[in-house]
DNA sequence: GTTTTTAGATTACATCTGTAATCCTGGCAA
DNA sequence: TTGCCAGGATTACAGATGTAATCTAAAAAC
């Protein structure tokens, strides 16, 4: 295959703007500081540092409109989140799921139903399909 | 509650040392160098360095043993599990386990044993027992 | 047109991390 | 007893990260 987009390591706070840019699929920074003072306390030039960061690492894309940049995710969503997983579940846990999952469970108090929809996530295999926490 | 142990932020190869630490309940420098040079490709100044922060941190304490320190954790694993687990699927996951579950299983391919296991583990609500990965 | 904004570029700066090497000192080997 | 070795303390040093401020140029507002 000829295929390795590279999945740049991404930071605490840039995945908060990450999530954001996947979530719109592409926006300026001016819509994502919009969004972001009011879920974080950063200010616009911070986000304006970790969204520059991002296009260094190859995480974002931009084209240019007018005297602005339009941004958009260059890496894959789902791709990023399993190799961040994967990193976690291989530190913490020494690589085994079960650990990390008893001991989830046991801090989370889920109900009846969350449990049920994540034993269907297991049978499934991981396709996608209600939703809980 | 008269509790605040503060739970210290573990760098990765933090993480490493810590591990083998709760394995074994305390050891000496010695010791846990002896063990990781052959898990890891670290120099023994090295391993030292990161004990030596993590003393800073108070994720370990120590006791003097005539010339050498005898070392052992300070903060409590499943604790520190918890903490990164919470931490980690907030970041990645937005707080949701489902999401990171159905991504994690559609890339590891369990047996059916496994998927069995596991979910065993969500009804029981994260009591351990069997082994699987 | 001139001024004001503001996006992006550059610079800042302390702390954390990874990865050690060097220095100092007390035991242990000879 | 004396040199050597190994633990611990101190120092090193570059890159990542969190968190911005300043500089510059162009666009938007008047």
């Amino acid at each position: 295959m000829t295929k390795l987009p590279e999945i740049p390591k991404i930071s605490d706070s840039e995945w908060v703007v990450m999530r954001v840019f996947w979530a719109r699929g592409e926006a300026t920074s001016g819509e994502i500081i919009a969004e972001l003072e009011d879920e974080t306390d950063w200010k616009p030039k911070t986000i304006q540092t970790l969204i520059r960061r991002l296009v260094q690492k190859g995480a974002l894309d931009f084209e240019k409109q007018g005297r602005e940049y339009l941004y958009r995710p260059a890496v894959d969503e789902k791709t990023c989140e399993q190799a961040a997983s994967r990193q976690f579940i291989d530190r913490v846990f020494n690589g085994k799921l079960a650990p990390f999952l008893a001991n989830f469970v046991e801090q989370s108090n889920y109900s009846d139903e969350e449990i049920a929809h994540l034993k269907r996530i297991l049978e499934e295999g991981g396709t996608p399909d209600g939703n809980a926490d």
